[in-house]
DNA sequence: TGTCTTCATGACAGCGCTTGCAGGCTAGAA
DNA sequence: TTCTAGCCTGCAAGCGCTGTCATGAAGACA
């Protein structure tokens, strides 16, 4: 910046304000200042700002992995959104128990961001305190937080939704298979389950335990076994409702193997529209996981301006049902 | 730290070493220290450190995107392996042109990052001479470049590969499908469409223009177009090889639209080995992205230590051609 | 006992920027 | 012409750390 200065004849301080926008430059010394650093191609050096500021212009996102498609998705609405508010993207990403555990232990966000966005994560109250006294705004995103602000889609609301299509197909024996959860990671699961037990119940039909199924693991075997299981029960169930769509990929390739038709003989549904759900006709309930990530970008950017404003902001976006191949009514009972 | 320093009974510079892990601490002082900090729940201000000792402790990463598999991937790989190296990941997506130009015109990374991790990008001469005056060390991922440090797999040779299988189980026309790419991000493309010709050459095939085909944009359409043109050709080809899984994934979809049986009409052969592609049963070649990523980091870190050592370092992955469902010979002729 | 090391610690000068304050300059008013 | 009020601009004091140098205490050795 001392170059710069130098260059344009004037103070590190009138370079400074320059470069910030601050009205009180004059038009003749904006120009001079503006040509010197762009010829010295000159990039500020965030950390001595923020060091004075207490602004690091970065924000930290917290993610429990990188790799599933509604991650990626709320990321890729993130960047660009954060590029616009000049702010830099810092990705924490806390995948195994260990990592987690010296995440909330040594909070590294501490002081390198401005603000943490909190992606997908199912929190320990302890962890939740922890993030509190952390003294910097929180955002959560994909995921309702009471009194934090929060940008999420109504999980049970549209689970609901989801199984009275099945419901109206007229199908009476709906599975639901969920993730396994050992590391407690997922967020979305519980009140999915929730919305799908209460079209059921709004129907009159009776809940049934073994119509649930846990499949273990992010990838990996253990489908075909909950397949095997949920054919043999004494009346089989004509539709499967999967809690992602990444189960419901797996879910139609272990199906196809068993050569059980698809919609034929079960109706199959997923939960996110992932981009190969058009491609594979499967039916599901969208969520629009970039609009998620400008919608966080936006409701931090106003959290971190307002410095009076009403920090409980929770918006809820909306899903919708995109009907596809893969459901249609039962086979006819014979 | 002052606080610290206060409680701990020492002085700043004591608190400073001993949180460092310099030997020149004594035990009961460490002690006394590690206890008011952890009293304190201090975290360093690593905008501070950095403004003495230049390093800032991140490192950036630019990527043409977030949303392929391929990029989602190397990023996951790159993520667990910088942790462990005590650094942080900033990420820089550069997606459409005018982001392009402003990135290469205001370099932000500049001062912001201890290495810049260039993935997936086709640099025009005059972005690389601007990268290499940005006074930071490059790592390339996922492309060559020749005088830096680079990994990559050989795109070219698992071209050769892939296409020598076709042959092998007797195809002679051969389509190559390949993103049509406007934005000059594509960088593996003219390697792998290299590779293919010469396995064709090697097999004495001769070369025909109307067998190479781009298929428009990222997602969208436009692959229904380009299978018709390749169907109504006079002698149409036996089997589509192409540039990614992705767009094979599309190809496959407009196949079963066209009602053309795979493998049975046409073999289909991507390139990635994407995690649906075991699911979908797609024949590919593998690319060890994670393994790439967690490699870039490797060479990022020796980059990094070594104040003296030979910079230009290159790394080579190896592929693996994977055969599924998707290839097989081609239709007896009538 | 005196001198030389060695070791642990503190003092202090910055790193590159921001910001309150003071001062110089210009122009309009008296 | 002199005075006042704005405008711009520069000065200088830090922001929270690190790293060099100096200091003093304790041990080693003759």
């Amino acid at each position: 910046m001392a170059d710069v200065a130098h260059r344009a004849g004037v103070s590190v301080s009138t370079v400074s304000r320059t470069l910030r926008g601050l009205s009180t430059v004059s038009e003749t010394t904006r120009a001079r200042v503006e040509a010197a650093a762009r010829e010295l191609s000159f990039a500020i050096t965030r950390s001595a700002s923020s060091l004075v500021t207490g602004r690091t212009g970065r924000v930290a996102v917290l993610m429990p992995h990188l790799e599933s498609w509604f991650l990626s998705a709320t990321l890729s609405g993130m960047a660009p959104a954060l590029r616009d508010a000049g702010l830099e993207l810092l990705v924490y990403s806390v995948t195994d128990v260990q990592e987690r555990a010296d995440f909330f232990d040594r909070l590294p966000a501490r002081r390198n961001a401005d603000a943490l966005l909190v992606v997908s994560f199912a929190l320990s109250p302890a962890e939740r305190a922890r993030l509190d006294d952390l003294g910097m705004p929180l955002v959560f995103v994909s995921q309702h937080a009471p009194g934090r602000p929060s940008v999420y889609v109504d999980d049970e609301e549209a689970a609901l939704r989801g199984t009275r299509h099945l419901l109206n197909l007229g199908h009476r024996r709906i599975a639901f298979l969920q993730t396994a959860d050992e590391t407690g990671f997922a967020w979305s699961s519980k009140n999915r389950l929730a919305g799908h037990l209460r079209a059921l119940t709004e129907a009159g039909i009776e809940h049934d335990d073994d119509l649930i199924m846990s499949v273990p693991g992010w990838k990996g075997s253990g489908m075909a076994a909950a397949v095997g299981r949920l054919l043999s029960l004494q009346t089989p169930p004509t539709a499967l409702f999967t809690e992602t769509d990444d189960l419901a990929f797996r879910l139609l390739a272990a199906l196809r193997e068993a050569n059980i038709p698809v919609p034929g003989r079960v109706s199959v549904m997923g939960f996110d529209d992932h981009v190969m759900s058009a491609l594979m006709g499967l039916t599901t309930l969208a969520q629009p996981a970039a609009e998620l990530g400008r919608t966080a970008v936006r409701l931090t950017r106003s959290v971190l301006d307002d410095t009076d404003g009403d920090p409980q902001r929770h918006i809820i976006l909306p899903t919708e049902l995109v009907p596809r191949r893969t459901t249609a009514p039962p086979p006819v009972e014979r």
